[in-house]
RNA sequence: CGGGGUGUAGCGUAGCCCGGUAUCGCGCCACAUUUGGGAUGUGGAGGUCGUAGGUUCGAAUCCUGCCACCCCGACCA
């Protein structure tokens, strides 16, 4: 087995899940279709659920948490939303098992069958506004803004590592209003606070936007999206806000007194991002050499491996990193000191590499010796050797984590950019399409007979009507008709 | 669920056509020399050959059933 990581330019897919599975983020489990996120994986994923957090609370939200199992009724109550979800559903049925007469090992217990089955939550409209139904009667209580940190399932036909897995980890926002311009106003703020994140915390351009009919949220009257585009030209939704309507709110009769003495039907939210985050954040920016960290989601920014021969070396050079060290932490930054005899340093710079680390400092004799540190950085895979005696080195160090944060981003901006094409022709959508991939922006009929014809000739899909839209008229690439303006097509994840 | 493929050590594999108790690499363990970009040498441990049955003196190899996984479709955050 090679040591090295499949070419990323010769095989997308084996470079991305060898990457996942190398670098420790998670790996394939046993049961069908589930992931298991390694320590690694998680703690960059708990850094993901820390700041949103934060953010979630800043937007006046509160963490709730509802039950795993769907009675099977409340999900049939919106039909839109049962149709959509039909197909991808765990069941349970029985809830005992048994002893087989014959021997043969635990059956499940036919006598012990359920009444009603229970779904797994694929989401949680459905229990979510059955509680709000006994927690809304007046105005006065509202808007209530929930969310809830969870697992959901959905039983999909293929899985990949991160971007779809039959059981995934993420947060659905919840809300309730008593007008429908403040529900349209939540949602668009949630989709703002995602465009937010994505930008600022994972170094990842998004395009926002509203989704077609086709690709609408089952049960939504309207699907507001951030799309994002991978290093191999496809696109990648990383995250969603619905406005609800009252489509819930009457399914589900919840009703509430209005300042006037009227009774009316609340206006609703859900919005969620996943575990997907991650495989957007893998997919956005490593290389060959294995994964790139933003530092502002990295579970630590800096490692220091010393380099040394004899126990001596080893100590000095041991007392001068926990110097550098606590001048690092008392400027916020985090810091892992690898200090293993175990393994060599060379098998540790590769191995770091592999894990994203944004910067490396190694310390060895020589550096000892001239009062000096090797500071490498993951995203150029630079080398620089800093003078202590002339450089402040956490400052330095700071600088250079936001460097990083900084370079990253506007690495895929470009990228992105570079991916987006403006077409007027189907000659040209299937040309850019096979040829180069990434964003087409182009004319459509706003029909979805017609975007249904195209995902069925090249599998692309609109991704989204993006908010910024310019509004010159034109021509549907395929019909001809005439056309609003131009919407995002392409491949996607 | 349709079409194709694969199951051999922790991982990746050779052997199968043509039957004789399993090959190589990585990893693991021990010792020595090494340590500024995934060290080298020597020795060592590790196997119900997916599973059940059949053919045979003898099956990883041939035959049959079953199971699992992967790829391509349909489905999808």
């Amino acid at each position: 087995m090679s040591k090295g990581l499949p070419k990323r330019s010769e095989d997308y897919s084996l470079w991305y899940n060898e990457l996942v599975k190398r670098a420790d983020l998670a790996e394939n489990s046993a049961v069908r279709g589930c992931m298991v996120i390694k320590p690694y994986g998680y703690s960059i994923w708990e850094k993901m659920q820390a700041q949103l957090d934060i953010m979630f609370k800043e937007t006046g939200h509160s963490n709730a948490y509802f039950p795993l199992f769907i009675p099977k009724s409340y999900l049939s109550k919106e039909a839109n939303h049962v149709q959509g979800f039909a197909k991808e559903c765990a069941v349970v049925t029985h809830y005992r098992l048994k002893n087989a007469e014959d021997g043969s090992g635990i059956i499940v217990d036919p006598d012990a069958k359920l009444e009603e089955e229970l779904i797994v939550r694929p989401t949680s409209e459905t229990v979510i506004w059955s509680t709000y139904k006994n927690w809304i009667q007046s105005y006065r209580d509202l808007p209530l803004l929930v969310n809830q940190w969870a697992n959901v399932v959905r039983w999909e036909m293929r899985t990949r590592l991160f971007l779809r897995t039959s059981e995934f980890l993420w947060q659905e926002g919840h809300t309730a209003h008593a007008t429908k311009t403040e529900a349209i106003a939540e949602t668009v703020q949630m989709l703002n606070v995602y465009a937010q994140f994505a930008e600022e915390y994972m170094a990842m351009p998004v395009v926002k936007g509203v989704k077609s009919e086709n690709e609408r949220f089952a049960g939504a009257e309207d699907t507001y999206c951030i799309e994002a585009m991978m290093q191999d030209g496809k696109a990648l939704q990383a995250g969603t806000s619905h406005f609800l309507g009252q489509n819930f709110a009457k399914a589900f009769d919840v009703k509430f007194a209005t300042k006037e003495g009227g009774l009316e039907y609340v206006w609703g939210t859900s919005w969620g991002v996943s575990t997907r985050l991650m495989g957007a954040l893998i997919m956005a920016h490593s290389d060959d050499n294995g994964l790139v960290l933003p530092p502002k989601l990295a579970p630590f920014q800096v490692v220091i491996i010393p380099i040394y021969r004899s126990e001596t070396e080893s100590e000095n050079i041991s007392n001068k990193a926990r110097e550098i060290i606590l001048k690092l932490k008392a400027k916020g930054i985090s810091v892992k000191y690898d200090d293993r005899d175990t393994q060599k340093p060379g098998w540790k710079f590769a191995e770091y590499e592999l894990k994203g680390v944004p910067i490396r400092i190694a310390m060895g004799p020589r550096d000892l010796e001239n009062n000096t540190l090797e500071i490498a950085r993951r995203d150029t895979l630079t080398k620089e050797t800093v003078n202590l005696n002339k450089t402040v080195v956490e400052d330095h160090i700071s600088e250079l984590l936001q460097s990083i944060q900084d370079g990253i981003y506007q690495k895929a901006f470009e990228f992105r950019k570079k991916m987006t094409t403006e077409v007027d022709t189907w000659e040209e959508f299937i040309d850019v399409l096979e040829t180069k991939g990434g964003f087409l922006s182009a004319h459509w009929d706003g029909t979805s007979e017609t975007e249904e014809k195209i995902k069925d000739k090249t599998k692309a899909t609109i991704r989204c009507i993006p908010l910024d839209q310019s509004q010159d008229s034109g021509k549907c690439v395929l019909t001809n008709q005439p056309s609003k303006g131009r919407v995002l097509f392409a491949k996607a994840y």
